[in-house]
DNA sequence: CACGACGATCTTGTATACAAGATGGTTGAC
DNA sequence: GTCAACCATCTTGTATACAAGATCGTCGTG
């Protein structure tokens, strides 16, 4: 036995709920998880414990575990809080970034630009990912980064979503094109607002999330 | 047995990491922690995991809990994102805050203003954390709220070691009161300023924080 | 004398057994 | 007929037992 197998099952459940297999307040029953997963209730319990901090399943004591997705009003907290993350991430690496990393940005769009043209969400996804992923490193602050990509992993499977919105893909280029330019320049304010222009969710955006939101529910 | 007794072991190693009873490093020995709380290992590896989960302890697979100070360098990092996220809920909460809350504030500040009059760090500590908290809530995004307060507990140690340092309390009032008058114009830039100058760790109160490290550390 | 391999012992990881609280249905009284 | 109390059952919380990997000392060899 390799590896801690709490991880592994926590994972697991965690990209069940991502994907909506267990739907908002369902009940994870022990004994039954334990026996789909081919263990027995204690680490699954520890896996229930992990997601229960990253607040992915409420645990209610002598009661069990519930699926916890987050309901619209939270969301739209996530996104706000996350828009407020990359902007500092921003603002700082704007300061701190090295010509390598402007490089790997550069690179970064590239991949996304030969992703919109191939209409390949997914791989735009990931391209997309790397490209904010260097930002929050080039911060030169490791917490930071590691808050952010916290926050960015969570958000992942809705921003997913979004991105399925026609010509979202193409808009979200040229926004970042505008966020390499400023960080080449080294304008931390200017590289700050692209960033947040970018990551908000407001207006159209916001109501679209909602009706994806709709859709996922059923 | 009327609640989870996890969550009070986690809760009491927690205040032991903090308050420097284990040192960095130390490995924390289930069966003797177990024995000392007087209940089995089942419940103290969940305490355990919890506490991994907040980064206060290092969970290495087969080998075990170790405790995990922050360095100097993550504490700097740490302080950075802390002033980052309080500008945030002060630009928001200028925007968004209700009367009755710039009152609470108001009074907060008075009981601090009443602390550093009887020389109590104590008590200064308490209303001052009100007073922050207070902004947290009034920025209006739960989920930034907590993700706020969570940070500032994790550095609660730190900080209140540096309030005991000559003259801080009383520069510290100023700057709320600096606070609350920007927050009263609803001015969220003057706010934002207000509160990073407030928070930010910088030049001496970075010395002085290294200095106490090194205290913490023998 | 130094280095490496082997094994005893200890510690963690997992399974199972047991205890205690919660749920839900049934029964009885009003 | 309705409401409430009680009991059976189920589920979680905790303890203990067992398995597997890690540490460290010892012994043997070069």
């Amino acid at each position: 036995m390799e590896l801690r197998r709490a991880d592994i099952i926590a994972k697991e459940i965690e990209e069940r709920i991502f994907d909506g297999s267990y739907a908002d307040g369902e009940r994870l029953d022990e004994v039954r998880l334990a026996r789909h997963f081919g263990v027995s209730r204690t680490p699954l319990r520890e896996a229930l414990q992990r997601l229960a901090l990253s607040g992915l399943v409420e645990l209610v004591p002598r009661r069990g575990a519930f699926v916890r997705q987050p309901g619209p009003v939270e969301l739209v907290e996530m996104f706000e809080v996350m828009a407020e993350l990359e902007v500092v991430c921003g603002r700082l690496a704007a300061r701190r970034i090295s010509e390598a990393a402007l490089a790997e940005l550069r690179d970064a769009n590239a991949r996304c630009q030969a992703a919109v043209d191939a209409c390949d969400p997914d791989s735009y996804y990931s391209a997309n990912a790397r490209f904010h992923q260097i930002i929050y490193r080039e911060s030169g602050n490791s917490f930071l980064e590691a808050e952010t990509r916290a926050l960015h992993r969570r958000l992942e499977p809705f921003r997913r979503r979004q991105l399925r919105l026609r010509g979202r893909m193409a808009q979200s280029m040229s926004e970042h094109e505008a966020i390499v330019e400023a960080l080449e320049r080294g304008d931390a304010e200017e590289a700050a607002e692209a960033l947040r222009r970018h990551v908000a969710v407001q207006g159209e955006k916001f109501l679209n999330l909602m009706l994806s939101l709709r859709r996922a529910a059923e």
